[in-house]
DNA sequence: TCTATTTGGTTGCTTTTGTGACAATCTTTT
DNA sequence: AAAAGATTGTCACAAAAGCAACCAAATAGA
């Protein structure tokens, strides 16, 4: 028991949790948006409004937004450059005609179909680079963390970015 | 064992790994960017650069930006504006004329020391959230992420953001 | 029913990031 | 040494993100 009295805690930036945790999300982004950017020139908005248009169908874009954690701008924004690519097209309801029902187009649809092929893989390969192991752990990691700020998700900042 | 012939393997955004690791970054990010950007101001490479100079002393921006993961625009910016707010000065060094070693004034480490406080505290109150078993869990995974990159980092992607 | 408030979505404006080119300086090669 | 190549940091421009005001339509309240 030494008599170490530590006048400042240092700060280890590379251990720090927050930090470390946006360089491996920016690290494994990057690599997979080289996927849709490359192939298709999507944007990550674009490539999330997709992925939600084709795992559930039909959506409003606040349900979009919702479900995607973007921005209602951004999924303005989105909606708009898909559909100009006629990848998606709008229907209006009517019983509310505040809003639109988007969804995929048969073009959409395909584009869909090998993007979501690709993040399997891509998934899949990761899993496999990280080991039975290292897998597992960042998978509960990231449980525990959403469990926790899903407790914490104050009434003000509910789904935005 | 049903006759399940899937045409599709469906995905599940919320499910998918890239997603889950940039929404929880983005989510402790910005908690913790409350922290520095409420008091004092600062954006995150400003922050990353106070960090890293107050962790190691004297440093050049190249070497910020290595050790703190950022694209040297962002290094070059954030010294502009830590210099303004005379949080840090530039010294010369004669034997290379081009570069200028970093290094933080009086005022800049005292701003430093009360954020490394705060940064400590705030990663010892997520632990305690999260949970041992989650804490351990996800400093695990993102060590096994951090291994798969640091293997896979080629050399056309040496440290830049 | 008439007004006030909320909700869904878009647009314009500002700030932040990303990219490429550049000037200056060092290093290597011939 | 001179030429070619690399490295350091900055700047200008383009793309993207964030913010706030806004319109239109629905809902709630008096």
């Amino acid at each position: 028991m030494t008599n170490n009295t530590l006048e400042r805690a240092p700060l280890i930036l590379e251990d720090f949790t927050p930090y470390r945790l946006n360089k491996a999300a920016e690290s494994i982004s990057r690599r997979f948006s080289g996927q849709y950017r490359e192939r298709y020139g999507l944007t990550r908005p674009e490539w999330r409004t997709l992925a939600t248009l084709g795992q559930f169908g039909a959506r409003t874009a606040t349900a979009i937004g919702m479900h995607s954690s973007m921005h209602k701008t951004k999924v303005s924004r989105a909606v708009f450059s898909l559909e100009k690519r006629r990848w998606l097209r709008r229907c209006r309801d009517e019983a509310d005609r505040r809003t639109e029902h988007l969804e995929l187009t048969p073009a959409g649809l395909k584009a869909y179909d090998h993007l979501a092929k690709l993040a399997h893989d891509f998934e899949t390969e990761l899993f496999v680079r990280l080991g039975e192991r290292g897998a597992r752990d960042l998978k509960a990691g990231l449980a525990a963390l959403e469990a926790y700020y899903r407790r914490q998700s104050t009434p003000s900042s509910p789904d935005d970015d």
